[in-house]
DNA sequence: TCAAAGTGTTAACATATGTTATCGTTTTTT
DNA sequence: AAAAAACGATAACATATGTTAACACTTTGA
């Protein structure tokens, strides 16, 4: 077996029981790919075609508003899955850009084949539901954190949970990220 | 069959195939109940038990934050769910209450109920995979607006999508729903 | 190896938004 | 019917946050 599927068959087996036989004729749609620090994996207006696993490396979800600023919406680390769910599931044009902030290897999962292993896998369905639970809890998390937490009290606890996050991204990302500009998250860090 | 039932019986047919035997073992597990306004259906910190289906009033999803202030999470309409579906899934306490802005009726799923359908139910995991990706969209989607649109966009869109919302709902709700300050709200309105 | 681009800090200033208080009106409760 | 509570507008003021610009430093790419 590819050594990068290691990770995702373990994620996968937390998620649902799954055989040998299962996954052998599952894991064979998989497909392995690594892309170069920049390179834009899921271009804002397309579709995007597969949720990315991300093996080694960083991933940053993005868009572009109105005016024309990209805001970050979400870091995508190591064994973690990374798409615009909305737009792969509904095959819309999908609101956000990914981008790979470090060299980064991604294992690939088509629409075909997460869909195709609700038949194949007797507990695809379940994995189905669960990969959605999964992403609306972190969605819920967030909004959550948005609507409950301060900028810098965001700020703390995701140092606080990544403490290479600093080695790692670029503060003005991070900023966006957290919703502020990245004058006032210096001023933040800095005179309190 | 008890009428409450027909819309979501309606709703559940949209999302899977359900015959009348499925149907009829199934709808036993509902129950039927209503609420006076400003009555509390799920409290802050005790455990979501059920989902509920709005048929006929309106609820309001709200935190209490951690200065003692009521943050408005969200408004359930007519013919939609409610719930905190992650207190309800993990069976951990509620982040948010859930309150009765009219007189409301609604009908009941327990938990049992729902994990009892990927069971009894032919397509029971779909259902529930497909519930867990509603979920995720209209979460998805706040975030979105959030992150894209300012408070007087996003205010000017929801009396867009509701527009006799102004007649049901206080403002000062709404206001807090958009994270602003009901003051601010009122001089958005009337200043620009 | 050097020029260009990217990055983080700080200051000065402008703007958006919150807070508190007051007032008249409407709605709810007794 | 009367009293109390809730509601929305407005004003005055305080604060938080954004914008622009300058600077030093680092990283990237030719």
């Amino acid at each position: 077996m590819h050594h990068k599927l290691e990770t995702i068959k373990e994620v996968i087996s937390n998620y649902i029981e799954i055989n040998e036989e299962e996954w052998r004729s599952y894991s064979s749609g998989f497909s392995v790919q690594t892309f170069r620090k920049k390179e834009i994996l899921l271009a804002q207006g397309h579709l995007c075609r597969d949720v990315f696993f991300v093996v080694e490396g960083l991933l940053r979800v993005f868009f572009v508003d109105g005016e024309g600023e990209e805001k970050t919406f979400h870091f995508s680390f190591e064994n973690t899955f990374s798409a615009d769910y909305e737009s792969f599931l509904k095959k819309m044009p999908s609101n956000y850009s990914i981008q790979a902030l470090e060299d980064t290897t991604v294992v690939l999962m088509s629409y075909d084949m997460l869909h195709g292993g609700y038949k194949i896998l007797r507990n695809g369905e379940k994995l189905g539901r669960l990969l959605a639970e999964e992403y609306f809890f972190i969605f819920n998390d967030k909004i959550q954190a948005i609507y409950t937490q301060s900028p810098l009290e965001r700020y703390n606890r995701l140092i606080q949970k990544f403490p290479n996050i600093l080695q790692r991204i670029p503060q003005h990302y991070i900023a966006s990220y957290l919703t502020i500009s990245s004058v006032h998250l210096s001023r933040l860090k800095n005179s309190y």
